[in-house]
RNA sequence: GCCGGGAUGGCAGAGUGGUUAACGCGCGGGCCUUGAGAGCCCGUGGACCUUCCGGUCCGCAUGGGUUCGAAUCCCAUUCCCGGCGCCA
């Protein structure tokens, strides 16, 4: 969420910035909310203006009854002014509502450094580590690799729940557990808390760290209840401090969430439908940071650093990408993707993805900060999040990066002591 | 799930139908002081208007209701505490 009054006083610098988003309906937003707040402004000063006159009008009846008079010119003035009132209150509750609908569409403010694009294909490289491998023969996808070893099982998944679920076993359901073992150590290593969220939130508190889109494209609601099930840690992590006022000292705060993610991928029909590479349920562990607004630039680095030594460590090549305007998603102001590489698919595909949200997610949440015990709070936190390891998309790129000609995976030489100091994948029972 | 108790500013905690959320702690500013502390004075939730002097409204968990008037009475919901029940 934007902050209301520097859309007031500043709308020029509000809306060239926006305009980078090549989105005129987001424009067009703009210039309604400017004009609807202005509208609403004056409503509320004109329902003030009454309920002033209602109180008045209560204070002289007050007076009359101690004195035992008659207050019935009162009574009568009182009953006009209500009508007035619940009219004038219907319409500012109305453009209240309808102002906090603009808020929480209208996305956040880009950063300078952001490249300017249409869409992904203008994402920009900054950074490539490690070397693609070179097979002796033609490698398999993850899938014509792990089904002959008995290490996933799609067709019973799509049985028991439809397409895009699976069922690992045996070392790969190991490698599932070693990843996120990996990842949690590395970042406990580095100070961050590691934290098991609920799985589950209310709509009030995800409409803070969410888009309000996602609702229908991401997100699972159980039936009959305020419930969703979470797509990622970040959104837990994030709603933690609901409302809530940091104190300077404890900041930053850095969270190492762990969880399975829900995502309906309504968006995504015909798109990367086999094996586990885009699914409905997967394992995460994600970096999430509430600090300071001076300090998120710096913290952003962190968290892509972070990131990417875990993909050093296990050997996989990548690259870094700049999200440009036309990809970034509404909450972000910067975001870096981690893409590895991905034999089958000849490509690098993304694994990590590595936003810094400034104030916008801490605004629509409430979170704010003070500077100590007792004093007023100065403004919103900013919050960060980064992926440290998604589990289904990092075995995709193990399995395919590590196989062996006769069939089997080399397992990466970090992951071993997580797995029974085993080597190697091989065929199982 | 049942019965009981509760939710008031950053914190602690009064107010239990009549305009004003007491007192304190903390925090900010001022006076005093060589300086610090103590002491004293003023201020300290949010929104809006403003000619910058000030003015108005909202705010006592959330949403409704009763009343001329609600932190206070009624109903529903959420969460917390205690007891009972159920449960991996």
């Amino acid at each position: 969420m934007l902050d209301i009054k520097l859309i007031r006083e500043n709308p020029q610098f509000v809306r060239s910035n926006l305009s980078k988003r090549n989105s005129p309906d987001c424009l067009k937003m703009l210039d309604e909310l400017i004009l609807l707040d202005k509208d609403w402004r004056a409503n509320n000063t004109k329902l003030n203006g009454l309920r002033h006159e209602r109180k008045q009008v209560t204070v002289e009846i007050a007076k009359l009854k101690k004195a035992c008079q008659n207050a019935d010119i009162q009574f009568r003035k009182a009953t006009e002014v209500d009508q007035k009132i619940t009219h004038a209150e219907k319409r500012v509750v109305e453009q209240e509502a309808q102002i906090k609908n603009y808020l929480l569409t209208l996305p956040n403010l880009l950063e300078d450094s952001v490249p300017v694009g249409k869409d992904s294909s203008e994402n920009i490289t900054v950074k490539k580590w490690g070397t693609i491998p070179q097979f002796s023969f033609q490698p398999k996808n993850h899938i014509d690799l792990a089904i002959p070893l008995n290490q996933i099982d799609m067709e019973r998944a799509g049985k028991i729940t439809g397409s895009r679920f699976f069922y690992l076993k045996n070392d790969v359901a190991m490698l599932d557990m070693a990843l996120m073992h990996f990842a949690l150590e590395e970042l406990q290593n580095r100070d961050y808390t590691p934290i098991v969220p609920p799985y589950m939130m209310k709509r009030g508190a995800y409409e803070g760290v969410t888009s309000l889109g996602d609702f229908a494209e991401v997100l699972y609601r159980i039936q009959g209840e305020d419930l969703y099930m979470i797509a990622t840690s970040e959104h837990p992590l994030g709603a933690m401090y609901w409302n809530e006022v940091l104190k300077l000292d404890e900041m930053p705060i850095k969270m190492a969430g762990i969880s399975t993610c829900f995502r309906k991928e309504a968006g995504a029909h015909g798109k990367d439908t086999r094996g586990i590479f885009r699914t409905h349920q997967f394992n995460k562990i994600e970096q999430f940071i509430f600090c300071k607004p001076e300090d998120s630039s710096k913290l952003h680095e962190e968290l892509l650093a972070n990131a990417e030594l875990l993909y050093q460590k296990l050997g996989l090549a990548y690259r870094v990408v700049n999200v440009c305007t036309g990809d970034i998603g509404t909450i972000a102001a910067k975001k870096y993707d981690i893409e590895a590489w991905m034999p089958a698919q000849d490509d690098y595909r993304e694994v990590v993805s590595c936003s810094n949200c400034t104030d916008y997610q801490a605004r629509r949440l409430g979170v704010r900060y003070r500077a100590k015990e007792g004093a007023p709070p100065i403004g919103p936190v900013h919050t960060l999040n980064s992926t440290a390891i998604a589990t289904g998309r990092t075995i995709v790129a193990i399995i395919e990066n590590y196989q062996n000609e006769d069939g089997t995976i080399t397992i990466p030489q970090v992951l071993r002591k997580y797995m029974g100091n085993r080597e190697k994948i091989t065929k199982k029972r």
